[in-house]
DNA sequence: CACTTTTTTAGAACCATTATAAAGTACATT
DNA sequence: AATGTACTTTATAATGGTTCTAAAAAAGTG
């Protein structure tokens, strides 16, 4: 298994449940954006197996904060994440609902003016509402 | 009262209600940025008048549907609302939680290069993170 | 005033998320 | 391999922001 020794490099131990949910997560050509509940039935469907939620909450969490994956800003009742944790922005399309990665190259040089005194720019994100 | 004929003109009735939480809301020299929570506690304090939290939710929805409210896409449990409907951006200080306007003339020009087919560009929002 | 439509309201319902605490697992040490 | 300890999973309950409900109140119309 190839992701047991990047979670033991994180202070995670490497279990079935954590193991399988990087499959899902990780296993694919491309990223992609998903609540807990679309994982959540990735999961079932993709392995024969059921993981409760709390774990998914749990793991989602841990990897987050590992910046395994990243939050979207964005307002929904339910919370997005991106498997894609490259620097990049989103379309978000009103009539869909969904989410479009708009890559860093995608969208010109962003100069941030102002200045706020005593902090520092932790990232920029854009989001850009689409309709038809 | 000033509010009676823009509420009219919107076709909302100039009720108690909806006139009191516009002076709340625009009677102020700067704008600000408010959850439903935040609002009902400016309600409780600076009239002495209590305003059912339901009907908080259906006057700021009833604005934000009008446009003299914006919604700041964010994560956070609340939603976040703002007073300031010109196009702008936010800075949001992680550490103490609060956002900050980043007017657009102190963001350089956005350029999208991607183009979705079908769809109209209906805003572009920047949320700058920042920390200490 | 009489009538209709809209609005307000208290309280219930909803539902994504977080907390709880007991059972299970990983792993270092013997 | 067995033991001990810390970590993890899990079912379930609790939390809390938001939305729904339906009855009373207020606004608008003529
Ligand atoms: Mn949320
Ligand atoms: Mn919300
Ligand atoms: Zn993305
Ligand atoms: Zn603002």
């Amino acid at each position: 298994m190839k992701y047991i020794e990047k979670l033991r490099n994180s202070g995670l131990r490497p279990t079935k449940q954590r193991l399988q949910i990087c499959e899902v997560l990780f296993d694919t050509e491309k990223t992609f954006h998903f609540t807990i509940n679309d994982l959540a039935k990735k999961i079932e469907n993709q392995l024969n197996n059921k993981i409760s939620l709390a774990t998914i909450y749990n793991t989602v969490h841990a990897f987050e904060k590992k910046g395994y994956v990243k939050q979207i800003p964005i307002n929904s009742s339910q919370t997005y994440f991106d498997t894609n944790i490259s620097d990049h922005h989103h379309f978000y399309d009103l009539n869909e609902r969904r989410l479009i990665d708009l890559e860093n190259s995608d969208v010109g040089p962003i100069k941030i003016l102002k200045k706020i005194n005593g902090k520092k720019v932790k990232s920029i994100e854009v989001l850009v509402k689409i309709e038809d």
